[in-house]
DNA sequence: ACCGTACCGTACCGTTCGGTACGGTTTTTA
DNA sequence: TAAAAACCGTACCGAACGGTACGGTACGGT
């Protein structure tokens, strides 16, 4: 018996000539998986429902049923094809300067706090977070490992490289993106996940952003540093 | 026409003699919603469902509708309920001397940690965070403004006394707040929310408290003090 | 011209849920 | 003690959802 996440790409196996993406899903596939997406942020988790989607894409539920088995596989599918939308802009060139360090982790914050506090991310995770059961992994678990998970290793390799070149000083990297990640979220994700606008409406990113660095930057500074103030 | 939130508390209407508690709920009207809460933490927001609340609580389904209108008023009710629950340990007593004020933010960060990856904490966030839709407030706002945001309070005044006796020192209290929160949480809250179990299972409160607060007083240490390297 | 495949639109089925109604029983009140 | 209110257990209803089945259509291959 196959799990929603093992049918996750498996869509037209019957030898069709269509050509799959990356996530392995065809043309078509995708533009129902992007009218899900849209349908999701509109209307939540509830509104999701397989004939609304198969109404508002112009397909058959049959062929919603064939190419994702069911509505669980669905919901894997759209967390896998918007995981892979997300590109991590993975800067192969690794910061050779303080100051490159800094604004590496500066966009970093940036692009987290960007994509975190979006519509789509927000309703992506209500979603996954509603799913979670008790012991069953669930679609969460395929969210932390296609989203998270790589955001995640993006900003390990930067923090390795940042200690490499003396610019920052940690034992535990797990630990230290754990601080990163607190001092640019805070408590703005929860905050915004449970519909409170307000909090996320009245922010700069890039002044946040810049500040949370700063801070970063202060509390891992190598020894023989002096404490920088923030800017 | 009231709504959900409007109706919390507006129980035994009827003129019976029973006693109301600080929420205002009857003694068998807690019982019921200690129930719903069990059945929430359990099977998560799907398996509490009015037939299952009245079978388990050994009530009828006609008195829940009485006591709490929709489904939608018992949700907000077990919000209302458990935010009176989790009694904010309000130090009456301010911090007096440096260590005082260390101590009291370390035992914040102790309780928010528990608090916030309970069980219980972490089924009533996933249903709240499920119950957004779109633009309106529903039951999320019923924690935010019961839960989360008199936490904050408690950690605000925390805030002022130590801003007050110069031992931290900021401009912004919401900006500072949000960094503690970041430094204690971190990414903890949402890995836990989307059922990663690892992440919380290997974790010290008590040192990691000790950490965050260690960073936070070094990141708001007053201008005069050296920089405080973590113990 | 014929076939296989993929697909759409619609209808349909079994189940479940929120919410209501009713008879019988317990508890409160006078 | 008797009326009245509250309550329980069960049955019931309409609606909606997940999932399936079927007839009809477009299209590429042979």
């Amino acid at each position: 018996m196959l799990t929603a996440a093992d049918r996750v790409g498996q869509g037209d196996a019957g030898g069709g000539n269509a050509v799959a993406d990356d996530a392995g899903f065809s043309a078509r596939q995708n533009e129902v998986i992007e009218v899900a997406l849209r349908l999701l942020v509109e209307g939540g988790d509830k509104a999701l429902t397989t004939s609304a989607l198969a109404r508002a894409a112009n397909c058959s539920k049959e062929s919603l049923y064939k190419w994702f088995g069911d509505r669980d596989g669905l919901l894997a599918a759209i967390v896998t094809h918007q995981a892979s939308r997300v590109r991590i802009i993975d800067t192969a060139a690794l910061p050779k300067t303080r100051e490159q360090f800094g604004a590496a982790l500066r966009l970093f914050a940036e692009d987290l706090l960007t994509v975190l506090l979006s519509d789509t991310s927000l309703a992506l995770n209500r979603m996954c977070v509603a799913a979670v059961r008790g012991e069953a992994p669930g679609v969460g678990a395929v969210l932390l490992e296609r989203g998270k998970r790589r955001i995640e290793e993006r900003a390990r390799r930067l923090l390795e490289a940042g200690k490499a070149g003396g610019y920052v000083r940690f034992e535990d990297a797990r630990a230290a993106y754990r601080t990163l990640y607190g001092l640019i979220i805070g408590d703005l994700h929860i905050n915004a996940l449970l519909g409170d606008q307000a909090a996320v409406s009245s922010l700069s990113i890039g002044g946040h952003a810049r500040e949370a660095v700063a801070q970063f930057l202060t509390l891992y500074a190598p020894a023989g540093a002096g404490p920088k103030i923030q800017s």
